[in-house]
RNA sequence: GGGAGCAUGGCUCAGUUGGUUAGAGCAUUCGGCUUACAUCCGAAAGGUCAUAGGUUCGAGUCCUAUUGUUCCCACCA
């Protein structure tokens, strides 16, 4: 065993540790019936580019889920994965090639694939290095990706399924198009932007030439496909109107008044132009309406001809041409500043236009249902509870879901058309004749599916279905997903009423929102910023622990959080004390073979020890089974450096270099079963520096990963003999605090002397050494009872009793009646504000026992404190 | 137009089901190279828990309103 440097170097650890991991098949589990499972499917990152920190954060999750669970017996597969994100790469591709002069349509489809499949091998993989950089545990047996043929496989099924379900058809609706990525969107791939524009008014002539009716309009371009205009049929300023007709300007195409409650009569002039083919309302007011609809838009956006001489122009272009054209004729009114939503599309960031297209749906009514179910019932739960509501809010308003995409990189919708008589023929593998006509030409649907509709599947398919996979049935339902609020709506929704429709049963239990992770000034990590964190950098500078660490500490779940290097650095810094900690231990476990803490001696400071472990694995434990993990860590954190380190390390120094051979092996045998226990419940937060340090130890086995997680059960505990000990420590706090105050060299050793209580002065002498080495005193002196105060001493009041120190020649007597004073006044307040308690008859009666006792008590300590320093007071004014 | 989150010491954040004197890290001040660690140790100072009401024996925590701030959803052209 080599010996541990002096401070701990993840580089030199990290690569190797997790090598060995692997090696080891630590992070592979097969279905064990005599075991519970708990799985987790990683939500699978996108291949368009490397992972971002918001990624670090939910994968280090995961991972202290996982591996917590792991060490606690569970079957554990966390099951990794991409994801091809059909649109998203499919953009990232067509910019890498147009920096080199070509289009998608150069290259064709079957060469554009290839390219995509190279995509996937370069990204895909970087994505899964950069996972296990982080540390993740993840079955690596088990990798999948959304594209793979088993996954692809079980795309094409549920697409049959629901297509002979009738859940899924093809018709002709209004859809959001994307006019850059020339395809079809769902309602859920559109953002908002707000954008400051203008509002045009129109000048429309009445045909019989009596004058004309004024429009307002945030797109005048759309003109071109007006089939109408439509009031309010309650507004009388236009009700003579409704039933003639407007000769529409440049189309020279007459088309009618209609009235109908849509419209608001305050917005603009109360009259708007309809153009079915180009908004969501205007096409349901034209179905009510019978009107006629004009698409005036090609697939890139430009007008087509049905726009007649705008015929070819962007959709911009020809917003400015029509303008000009209007004011020409003296049509336009005028035009007001207007600033209004706009759609832009989610992967490019380019307006969307709304246009009627023969698509693919699935109708989400009947799946909507049984997936509010489940969650209204509490059979799946979301934490933080409260994006329960945002899930309601979505899914009882749901509409169909618009799944085909006019793109190549994804899976190809299996549909086939006759060439010859024009049948269609949805089915699982390529038809090789038309059912109808016989004929042998049959051409695949061009379209591919929403990358979402794949993902959908991700907690079954991965298992294996639609085969009945012994993985399938083991591992699933998982128990908990991972995600960042963001996705509910395209991907959390989806896998539940997914997993209900194809699984009969709930794809997991919880969902556990994370937040955004922000930079240091709060904003929100953007390329166009540059404030994006690679989580490589900070792995490669601080170490994946500290990472983890800075990720996980004190956060809650599903908010928002900034990153700062500070906390990096104090991650950095908690897996150096571990390491020095257990570098202590180390060096002080003698020759001899450790004891267990059932055969030796146990002192004051060992009970306390073990009785403070004790409850700490309680909570530990009790704060990740509640998914409270930004505690877990806290406390974790906390109690290794407070607790362990600060005082049980310095309290065990007595013994191990001045005590007897029978104290040494007490001390040693605790000292090395706490170190285990924290280097254990640490591992799940940071599992490097705990692995390499357990690797150093002389524990029997050969990896902190797959050893039992500590069980508060079996740890014993003293809680009479731990509360002597906190008294104790109370005291060398006392007498630590008077020497700083009193500005006392350390080198300046003093007597202490008490006035104990009876109880406390029969256990005390068993803590002088502790005492004595904490608080740098030369001895503890009891007085007698009753005796009067010692002259010329300084003063704390303990629960053990009042302690003096007999340092008259280093005191200040004006400073040290100050300071009593203000002790004074804080035990008054507290003796006023415990008594108004007592005082309070509702109190009495309706507070419980135990807690009008716990007042009693902090009353009477606090009278006696007082008393206590009254006293204290009075002689001092004396010398 | 609906809905949600946040508001706690100088900064960044915790605070489980309401229960003694509201915690941590960083920063600050003071004292320390004490044979695990200066990526450290000891000590201190610093908070009317946004505001105003209410419920309760008891409120940072529950309710109502207000202010500020962030976000989500929504078809006012």
């Amino acid at each position: 065993m080599q010996e541990m440097e002096k401070n701990f170097d993840p580089k030199q650890y990290e690569e190797q540790l997790y090598a060995q991991w692997m090696d080891k098949g630590y992070f592979h589990d097969e279905p064990d019936a005599n075991k519970k499972p708990f799985t987790i499917v990683i939500p699978p990152p996108n291949i368009t580019a490397q992972l971002h920190i918001g990624h670090a954060l939910n994968n280090t999750l995961q991972d202290i889920l996982t591996r917590y669970k792991r060490m606690e017996g569970y079957c554990t597969l966390w099951l990794p994965g991409t994801d091809h994100a059909s649109i998203a790469t499919e953009v990232k591709i067509i910019e890498a090639l147009r920096k080199e002069g070509l289009t998608k349509q150069d290259l064709g489809r079957d060469e554009f694939l290839k390219r995509a499949w190279k995509w996937y091998d370069t990204y895909g993989g970087r994505i899964v290095e950069q996972l296990k950089r982080m540390g993740s545990s993840c079955d690596w047996q088990r990798l999948r990706f959304t594209m793979d043929d088993g996954l692809s496989h079980a795309v094409n099924e549920v697409f049959v399924r629901l297509y002979e379900k009738g859940l899924i058809y093809r018709g002709s609706r209004i859809i959001n198009w994307c006019p850059t990525c020339k395809t079809a969107l769902s309602t859920a791939e559109v953002e908002y932007e707000e954008q400051a524009s203008h509002l045009w008014h129109l000048r429309y002539p009445l045909a019989d030439g009596s004058g004309y009716i004024v429009v307002a309009t945030t797109r005048p371009e759309t003109m071109l496909g007006d089939t109408a205009v439509a009031v309010n049929p309650a507004d009388e300023r236009y009700t003579q109107l409704v039933g003639k007709t407007v000769l529409l300007p440049i189309m020279n195409r007459e088309i009618p008044i209609v009235a109908d409650d849509y419209v608001e009569y305050e917005f603009g002039t109360g009259a708007v132009k309809i153009t079915p083919a180009h908004d969501p309302n205007d096409y349901e007011l034209a179905q009510r309406h019978n009107l006629e609809m004009i698409n005036i838009l090609n697939g890139d956006g430009t007008i087509n001809d049905n726009g007649g001489a705008y015929c070819g122009m962007t959709a911009l272009a020809a917003r400015e041409a029509i303008v000009a054209e209007f004011e020409r004729l003296g049509l336009l009114e005028k035009i007001e500043d207007y600033s209004h939503n706009v759609g832009v599309c989610y992967r490019c960031h380019h307006t969307v236009e709304p246009l009627i297209s023969e698509q693919w749906f699935v109708a989400m009514d009947s799946l909507a249902k049984p997936a509010i179910d489940v969650v209204r019932s509490g059979e799946i739960k979301m934490v933080p509870e409260r994006y329960e509501r945002t899930y309601y809010n979505w899914m009882e308003n749901i509409r169909d879901w618009c799944i085909s995409r006019q793109l190549w990189w994804g899976h190809r919708i299996p549909a086939w058309y006759c060439q010859d008589c024009g049948e269609m023929v949805v089915a699982r593998t390529a038809p090789d004749k038309c059912p109808k006509c016989g004929g042998e030409h049959l051409k695949q649907d061009d379209d591919v599916l929403d990358t979402w509709f794949s993902s959908a599947l991700w907690p079954f398919s991965t298992l294996g279905w639609p085969e009945k996979t012994a993985d399938l049935d083991y591992f699933y339902p998982t128990n908990v997903l991972v995600t960042a609020y963001d996705i509910i709506f395209f991907w959390v929704a989806r896998m539940i009423f997914s997993g209900l429709e194809h699984m009969d049963e709930i794809p997991f239990d919880t969902v556990l929102f994370t937040g955004l992770v922000r930079d240091a000034q709060g904003r929100k990590m953007s390329k166009s910023l540059g404030n994006g964190i690679d989580p490589i950098e900070v792995i490669d500078q601080y170490g994946a622990d500290a990472l983890r660490f800075a990720l996980t500490v004190g956060v809650s779940a599903g908010n928002d959080m900034r990153f700062r290097d500070e906390k990096v650095e104090a991650g950095r810094n908690f897996a150096n004390k571990i390491w020095n900690a257990s570098r202590f231990v180390l060096m002080n476990l003698g020759d001899e073979p450790i004891a267990s803490i059932a055969d030796v001696q146990l002192d004051a400071a060992d009970r306390w020890m073990l009785t403070q472990l004790k409850a700490a694995s309680a909570e530990i434990s009790g704060n990740l089974d509640h998914y409270e993990i930004g505690m877990a860590a806290q406390k974790v954190y906390d109690f290794i450096w407070s607790t362990f380190c600060d005082w049980y390390i310095e309290l065990a120094k007595t013994r191990l270099y001045n005590g007897s051979e029978e104290e040494k092996r007490a001390a040693r045998a605790v000292l090395f079963y706490t170190l285990k226990a924290c280097l254990k419940l640490m591992h799940p937060f940071m599992p490097f520096v705990t692995e390499a340090i357990w690797q150093h130890l002389p524990t029997g086995e050969e990896t902190i990963m797959r050893s039992a997680w500590p069980d508060a059960a079996e740890i014993p505990s003293f809680e009479e003999d731990a509360k002597k000990m906190d008294d104790a420590i109370e005291i060398i706090r006392s007498v630590r605090n008077i020497r700083a105050e009193l500005k006392v060299p350390t080198s300046v050793k003093t007597s202490l002397l008490m006035a104990a209580a009876p109880e406390a002065a029969a256990y005390l002498p068993e803590f002088e050494r502790y005492i004595m080495a904490q608080a740098g005193v030369t001895h503890l002196e009891l007085l007698p009872q009753g005796s009067p105060d010692p002259h010329g001493t300084v003063s704390a009041v303990c629960a053990a009793g009042t302690l003096f120190l007999p340092m008259k020649e280093l005191v200040d007597i004006d400073k040290e009646l100050a300071r009593l004073d203000k002790e004074l006044a804080g035990a008054i307040k507290d003796i006023s504000s415990n008594q108004s308690r007592l005082d309070n008859q509702t109190f009495l009666s309706k507070a419980p026992a135990q807690v009008v006792d716990t007042v009693r008590q902090t009353l009477a300590a606090a009278q006696e404190r007082r008393a206590l320093l009254e006293k204290r007071i009075a002689t001092l004014k004396e010398i």
